[in-house]
DNA sequence: TTTAAGATGCCC
DNA sequence: GGCATCTTAAAC
């Protein structure tokens, strides 16, 4: 694949509204400048968490602690945590003071597959690598230092492609938020369509 | 200060 | 299906 205009997108890409931009991230390549490595995945699935009125958000109820700060400040920030031992992300959503985030739940690596590999030894099947939030992490070498990092700045960013079809996105509720009471039937999962990286879903 | 649960992944 | 492993948030 040749990849032209590997770039930082624009600060103004993440002002829309939630739901809108965890659909045009679609698609977007993840970069990673890593050890004189470009490592580069395209962005196959994400959820939005819409804070206040989601039950399953971290800033549900507008909760507002050390821990989820970040989504309150301007989108297009990261937004990450550990989860049991791994390292989810998310892009900061939503303007000033609303606390959005999109999760990007898989990627299917673009460039720097041998690194990768490196990144995650004893995994078999390459679509292991990088089909679910904790993989991805591990794969592109991302830990809590980034968090708060500015996604349109180097060495970790969003870069610009073509959005996916409406009709090529798979749209459902969200993965392994059971316990959310109506929150988990939100419709609020995207994702290409037949695309081999999507993670499997689960209750 | 203590405790329970979790936006997961991997092994049995 | 069990369990690692550790942070957060809420209970005590």
């Amino acid at each position: 694949m040749i990849i032209i205009n590997l770039k930082p997108i624009d600060s103004s890409f993440f002002e829309r509204t939630t739901l809108d931009l965890a659909k045009q991230l679609l698609g977007k390549l993840i970069v990673h400048e890593y050890k004189d490595q470009t490592l580069i995945g395209k962005i196959v699935e994400t959820e939005a968490y819409q804070g206040p009125l989601d039950r399953a958000a971290h800033s549900f109820n507008s909760l507002r602690t050390k821990r989820t700060e970040i989504m309150y400040q301007h989108p297009g920030l990261l937004y990450c945590y550990q989860m049991h031992t791994h390292v989810l992300i998310n892009v900061v959503a939503g303007p000033r003071s609303v606390p959005h985030a999109i999760l990007i739940r898989a990627i299917e690596p673009v460039s720097g597959l041998k690194q990768m590999k490196l990144n995650r030894p004893h995994i078999k099947k390459e679509v292991d690598l990088t089909n679910g939030p904790g993989k991805l992490t591990k794969a592109l070498s991302i830990g809590m230092d980034y968090y708060g990092h500015q996604l349109f700045e180097k060495p970790l960013y969003i870069s610009h492609a073509p959005p996916i079809n409406e009709n090529q996105i798979q749209i459902g509720p969200r993965v392994g938020i059971a316990n959310s009471g109506e929150a988990a039937n939100y419709p609020w999962r995207f994702s290409i369509k037949n695309n081999p990286y999507v993670s499997a879903y689960r209750k």
